[in-house]
DNA sequence: CTAGTTAGTTCTAAAATAGAACCCACTTAT
DNA sequence: ATAAGTGGGTTCTATTTTAGAACTAACTAG
């Protein structure tokens, strides 16, 4: 990150650091659930909120939070009554890996592992996966100590 | 995740969701971007209070959750008169996935890449790196079509 | 024409956040 | 001495956000 004086939420979207803007769009108590359950294949308004016990208000708010930030797509299902339901779309499936490395993290560091009772397994095998961060390019991991965060002037 | 009822965020802390456990502790508006400065080896109050913007009281609040949650330790850094510093615990640096995950995600979503002005390289090349998840067990990448979420019962 | 469905909106009360001032235990400069 | 910092907080009030419950709109089905 880049320090270009203390931040106002309302210009967070637009500050150098990433950070700052990813948490713009999912930096709340709820968003990133939302995002989980769209992952789950659920589409509808009544079932998200019932299965995530959120204030219709609420709900509604971050739907269309989501919708402009171009995470989710609001689509009629049917007309006549017309009915919407939200599908991820490519930008809200490249939440992918945001979602993976929290549940690894919660996993192994909130509470201790041994009451974890969802993890992530292979589709294929149903084997447990261990993820990892490497570098697509040269294939090495990427930690604190390989990778570092650069500014770039001008554009 | 599992269906068990709607949630409280009371118990989130304890929901067999990693999901919501991981927001338990980080799904704020704030608390990554603390945990950011960490990661930047901004150890003190008043630099945080200064370049984050944040109030001082959701400064302390967040400090003293996250030292609850062990992602952070507060230690003394002098004594007469004892001033206190934060550091990430190993628990904090696990955290480090979930931040580039967020980095790489704002990079391509938030806003389109011209204007990104942060991103992350390697140390030692200075060459851009491209993050992905790899099941370290098997090598294969995780996306939504290789892994699924599974629900372990009884412990 | 009554009841049901479903994606929302509209209320009021409770909780969280912003912004600014203050406190405490000192140290350093006058 | 006394005055002026320093630095990690706390304590106020005003504003914003969230919870919780009720209500709408636009229909369909009995």
């Amino acid at each position: 990150m880049v320090y270009g004086g203390p931040m106002k939420w309302n210009d967070l979207g637009t500050d150098p650091c990433p950070v700052a803007r990813a948490l713009s769009v999912i930096g709340d108590r709820w968003t990133m659930l939302v995002v989980r359950e769209c992952f789950f294949g659920i589409r509808r308004f009544d079932q998200m909120q019932e299965r995530l016990g959120i204030t219709r208000h609420v709900l509604a708010d971050r739907l269309r939070t989501l919708e402009d930030a171009g995470v989710l797509r609001r689509e009629a299902y049917q007309e006549r009554p017309v009915r919407y339901e939200y599908r991820l779309t490519e930008r809200g499936k490249a939440l992918h890996p945001v979602l993976v490395s929290l549940i690894t993290w919660a996993n192994d560091a909130v509470p201790p592992p041994e009451q974890s009772s969802v993890t992530l397994v292979s589709r294929s095998t149903g084997a447990p996966v261990n993820p990892v961060l490497i570098d697509a390019n040269t294939g090495t991991p990427i930690t604190p100590h390989t990778v570092t965060a650069q500014r770039n002037e001008g554009a």
